[in-house]
DNA sequence: CCTAATGTTTGTGC
DNA sequence: AGCACAAACATTAG
C-alpha cells in the first residue's frame, strides 16, 4: 500500500502527535524490522529524547532524534503503517515497533516485514542509508521531468517507479499517471514528445496532490486505480475493457485505446 | 497446495 | 553500462 501519498499521510500522524514530544519508551516486539540497528541502542538513544519535525522523501519517512543529528528513518514496504493510539488501548498483531509518550503511543505496523526502520547517527549516514534517490516526485518541476527521463530507453512505468530516478511513486500512482496522460507504460521514455512530458508532469501533479490530501491513492470509480480490482474492468474514461500485463514483474492495468503503444 | 499482493535488493544474461 | 527478468525477503488471503 504505501507510495508517496500514503508516507505523507504517516508523516502528518508523526508530526500531530509525536513531533516535539518526548520519549518515554521504545518497546521492540519485533527486531526483524530493525535494520542496521540493535534493539538495545535504539531504545539507548532514542529515550528520553524528543522529536523533531519530521520530512519525508520518497516512500521514507525522516523523523530527527532532537539534539545530536541521528534521525529515524522509517519505510513501510508494501503493507506497513503508523499509527498513533492510547497506551491503554490494545496492540495489533502486526505492530513491531512502539514508541510510546506520556500522551500516547506511536506503533510502526506492518505485516510483511519486506522492509523496516534503521537509524542514522548524522546526516552522512542518513544520505547512505536512503540509498541514491532521485527528487520527490511531488516537487519536480517539468524541465526537471523532462532531463530525469530524457535518454532513458527504458519503458517509461519502469523509468517512473525506479526511486532512483524519481522517488515516490509506486506500481498503482505509475498506472493511474500514465493513464491520465494517456501514455502507453510501454513506451521508451526517451521517445516521449515535449507534449507527452508536458501531460505526463502535469497529470502528476494532480493525482499527487489529490492522494496526498487523501493519504492514499483513492481508489474512485473515475480513476483507474478504483477499477483495476474488478475482473473485467473498463476504462472510466472510454469504456474500453481494460488490458493486463506484466511490466518490471509488476502488474499493470491500461487502456488500449487511451494509451495505444 | 498454489498464486498473487501497492516494495526493494541482488544476481544473471543479453 | 543499460535494460529486462527472476528470485529472494515474510506474511496473509483467496
Amino acid at each position: 500500500m504505501p507510495e508517496l501519498p500514503d508516507v505523507e499521510g504517516f508523516r502528518r500522524v508523526f508530526a500531530e502527535h509525536a513531533a516535539g514530544a518526548r520519549v518515554r519508551d521504545v518497546d521492540v516486539l519485533d527486531a526483524q524490522v530493525l535494520r542496521g540497528v540493535a534493539p538495545a541502542r535504539l531504545r539507548s538513544v532514542v529515550r528520553g529524547r524528543r522529536f523533531g519535525e519530521p520530512a519525508r522523501h520518497g516512500k521514507w519517512l525522516i523523523a530527527p532524534v532532537a539534539g545530536d543529528g541521528e534521525a529515524l528513518l522509517l519505510h513501510f514496504g508494501m503493507t506497513g503503517s503508523l499509527v498513533w493510539d492510547g497506551e491503554d488501548r490494545p496492540r495489533h498483531r502486526h505492530d513491531r515497533v512502539v514508541f510510546t509518550f506520556a500522551e500516547g503511543e506511536l506503533r510502526y505496523r506492518d505485516m510483511r516485514k519486506l522492509t523496516g526502520l534503521r537509524l542514522a547517527r548524522d546526516e552522512t549516514e542518513s544520505r547512505a542509508a536512503l540509498g541514491d534517490l532521485g527528487p520527490d516526485a511531488l516537487s519536480v518541476s517539468r524541465d526537471e521531468l523532462g532531463r530525469l527521463l530524457g535518454g532513458l530507453r527504458r519503458r517509461t512505468k519502469s523509468a517512473l517507479t525506479d526511486q532512483s530516478v524519481l522517488a515516490g511513486l509506486g506500481n498503482l500512482l505509475a498506472d493511474e499517471i500514465l493513464w491520465r496522460a494517456k501514455l502507453s507504460p510501454h513506451r521508451a521514455a526517451a521517445g516521449l514528445s515535449r507534449g507527452d512530458l508536458g501531460r505526463l508532469h502535469a497529470r502528476m501533479g494532480t493525482v499527487l496532490r489529490q492522494s496526498v490530501e487523501a493519504g492514499r491513492v483513492p481508489p474512485r470509480p473515475s480513476w483507474l486505480t478504483g477499477r483495476r480490482d474488478e475482473p473485467s474492468a473498463s476504462c472510466p474514461r472510454c469504456g474500453t475493457t481494460l488490458c493486463r500485463g506484466r511490466v518490471d514483474g509488476r502488474s499493470t492495468v491500461w487502456c488500449p485505446r487511451c494509451q495505444p503503444t
